[in-house]
DNA sequence: TCGTGCCTTTACCAAATGGTAAAATTTATT
DNA sequence: AATAAATTTTACCATTTGGTAAAGGCACGA
């Protein structure tokens, strides 16, 4: 038994909850917090809409809870990025990174990206409690790089703006880039190859 | 009398359209569209909500043309771009007007974004229809230049995406930018300084 | 000034939606 | 098996929301 409270969560409870916010994550993710609503998450878990109550304190219990859980996911790249290596090859794996994940985990970009838009209005918190002080860490290390005239000199916070929207466009404006794009083979490869000149060029002393 | 239908927008009725739609910008951009209400949109332009119903079908109608109304300004900068221009400065000028709308026309920028990221249900059409063509033949363009050796050797559809990204990011993020800076002076300056940076290193030969 | 047509308001409505109470059922424990 | 606890369902409810009907007000030309 781990601490105060003995085994809260019964197997069936973690199936559930874990089934929950997975149906949230679509639906929250391709309609917004206000567009979606219980009866979809409900009938895409499997679950009623009152079983779904018994497992969360309601509607913004549900959304809170998925950003927070996601949160850890969403900055991993981030957070991997490491004083300990060269500065242009950790920058350009950074962009590699972030451009899987717009790919891999869209339904994530687009979460978060809804509730930014939206002003941030549920996940403010979390913002100046997590984001800001990587960000800022990251921010100091970049500067830190440029300093050591290993870098050339650039602004570490729009850099890392830049890296952030242009890898995320590939989830957030997915519609809008496919019927631009029509039907190309293996766009990601070619926006791989694009980012990695652009931020490659950019650096280079 | 212009054509067929004589004078049919009296003045009054140019007016509260007008009144209206301006609500519409605000609310539609600041909660998406299932999150806006007629009450709120009708709130906001002093006027009833059956009033509102009397100049629009409904609120499909004050979405869709919203967004019709602004496809063209919010395309006016692309259109500008002209092959009689120098390559490097057209790009570079299209990059320093994209930020400015970014931070003149931030409800204009979020509309849009809030749509594209709900899957464009609503403007599809106008994506297809204008924006592509103008898109296709932009990159033709780029192309051309590529061609000419008037520029590197770069991908003209990701270059365009890398654009509209960096740029819009400032007004649709707005309020994670604002928390991650911190009270700095000037973002905009400090923003547009990257960006031409950035777009210029990658930008000559 | 009188009426005709444009505009606005009042009073509604049906559907959707977040949420609850409590009975019924299943699961776990002894 | 018996019983207590956890889980699920059924039947609701109040509010919100997009939308409508129809009466009332107002402007403007004859």
């Amino acid at each position: 038994m781990p601490d105060g409270a003995p085994k809260k969560t019964s197997r069936i409870q973690k199936r559930n909850r874990r089934l929950i916010l997975e149906a949230a994550l679509d639906v929250f993710s391709r309609h917004g917090y206000r567009g979606a609503t219980l009866d979809q998450i409900a009938a895409e878990a499997g679950l009623s809409k009152p079983n779904i109550l018994y497992y969360f304190d309601g509607k913004e219990d549900i959304h809170v809870t998925l950003l927070s859980q996601l949160m850890d996911t969403w900055l991993d790249p981030l957070v991997a990025m490491s004083p300990a290596g060269e500065p242009v090859s950790e920058i350009l794996s950074y962009v590699q990174r972030k451009l899987d994940m717009a790919r891999d985990l869209p339904r994530e970009s687009r979460l978060f990206a809804n509730e930014i838009l939206q002003g941030a209005p549920r996940i403010a918190p979390e913002l100046t409690g997590h984001l800001k002080p990587l960000f800022d860490e990251k921010c100091a290390l970049i500067a830190e790089w440029i300093t050591q005239g290993r870098l050339p000199p650039l602004d570490p916070q729009h850099l890392i703006f830049s890296i952030w929207s242009t890898t995320q466009h590939y989830a957030d404006f997915e519609s809008q880039v496919r019927v631009l794009l029509g039907p190309t083979e293996d766009p990601h490869a070619r926006a791989s190859a694009h980012l990695r000149l652009m931020f490659e060029t950019m650096l280079r002393v």
